[in-house]
DNA sequence: TGATAAACGGAACATTGTTCCGTATTTGGA
DNA sequence: TCCAAATACGGAACAATGTTCCGTTTATCA
């Protein structure tokens, strides 16, 4: 989260820095696991860290979560250029589109919290968007300038298609067990954006 | 709630009647005084009663926050017909939809809650909508006979049409507080809402 | 290596949903 | 009117959870 800033009174001590990545490192799992209604305690026990520990880092809850949600964004948006460096243009948009959707899908629980109400995760959208959209914006302008998709599509129209085409196949709640409808409905969902891709790379319009 | 069938067993006694009612009436006030979220003793005390009593009617918290939405969906639309019998078509018609705006307004919370992946709820819109559509399509209809308001509008249409109006301008959260910004937003819904009525009663289509 | 600041762990506290059960009230019949 | 059974009542007690506190442990640095 914060590097070290040269104005920066002390170091962080090295156990501190190790706990905070245990802790959210569990807590990215124990929400994509049981959700993001899980308890705190469940989530220290995982890091094998006391929930003072934890307190410490993240006085209230819910910026545990604001935490854990801007990490994913960053590892996701980061996604995007590696991507790009590693694949031709269209080839590096298929696959973030299909990275971004396994996002959204398993960030359906806490979407439903963004819409709770609490302040606490006011900024989150902003914070979604001000990532993703240039993310998304360098990837299709690379495939358009190579010919490789078309180039008369807005990349947040593009991510907001996508995430509601998500969201809509998948059951609500967050938790992630073997529910086989939450497969199928899943298998839908990405056929579906196998279409929007295919329409984006090979559609009729240049 | 339920009614004398004849097939039942036996009379509800007096004071469950009573207290049935009072718990209803406290669940309303507290709701709409300290949102959804307020805690279940807290509405016992309202209600002169003991937590024990109130469980026994309402085995879940989500049964009481259901009977209470229900009680007052049954409320604004028999005002519906209430206000057929009590005015002229237009005039009814104006002034449920502002009373049905003031529903929504009030019920903002709770429709957080609703989107809130709890199975409890599942059935509410279904129930909202089963009363609030005939409801609207009886003034709606006897006022487009009597020539006091058009005939094209699709009653669902305009209740989503609103609802839509009405959560955006209110802030989040579901208090009742004297944020005046909630103040503002309120009389800026109310105002575009009387744009709406006048279009559906005075504009060019008939 | 020892002093000290920083961090740790988890018991303890506060709040809330829910259950239990001894007591009080209502009801229907004698 | 009065009694016994049925019913309902109230609120203490329990469980789950977020959060705080503090005695103990550990990392850092001279």
């Amino acid at each position: 989260m914060q590097e070290e800033i040269p104005g920066t009174k002390k170091r962080i001590r090295a156990d501190a820095a190790r706990n905070e990545d245990a802790v959210l490192e569990a807590a990215k799992t124990v929400f994509a696991t049981s959700g993001v209604d899980a308890p705190v305690r469940e989530i220290a026990k995982t890091a094998g860290v006391g929930v003072g520990t934890l307190y410490r880092r993240f006085p209230k809850r819910s910026d545990l979560v604001v935490a854990v949600f801007k990490r994913e964004v960053d590892a996701c948006a980061a996604d995007a250029k590696t991507l790009a460096k590693d694949h031709p243009p269209g080839e590096a948009l298929s696959r973030w589109l299909r990275r971004y959707c396994q996002f959204i899908v398993t960030k359906k629980g806490l979407a439903s919290a963004l819409h709770s109400g609490d302040p606490a995760f006011d900024a989150l959208p902003d914070y979604f968007r001000s990532n993703f959209e240039p993310a998304l914006q360098n990837l299709l302008s690379a495939a358009a300038k190579a010919g490789e998709a078309r180039s008369d599509i807005d990349a947040y129209d593009l991510l907001r298609a996508i995430g509601n085409l998500a969201s809509a196949g998948s059951t609500s709640g967050g938790k992630a067990g073997d529910d086989p409808e939450h497969h199928e409905g899943m298998q839908h969902t990405y056929r579906m954006l196998d279409l929007m891709i295919d329409g984006l790379r090979y559609g009729k319009s240049g």
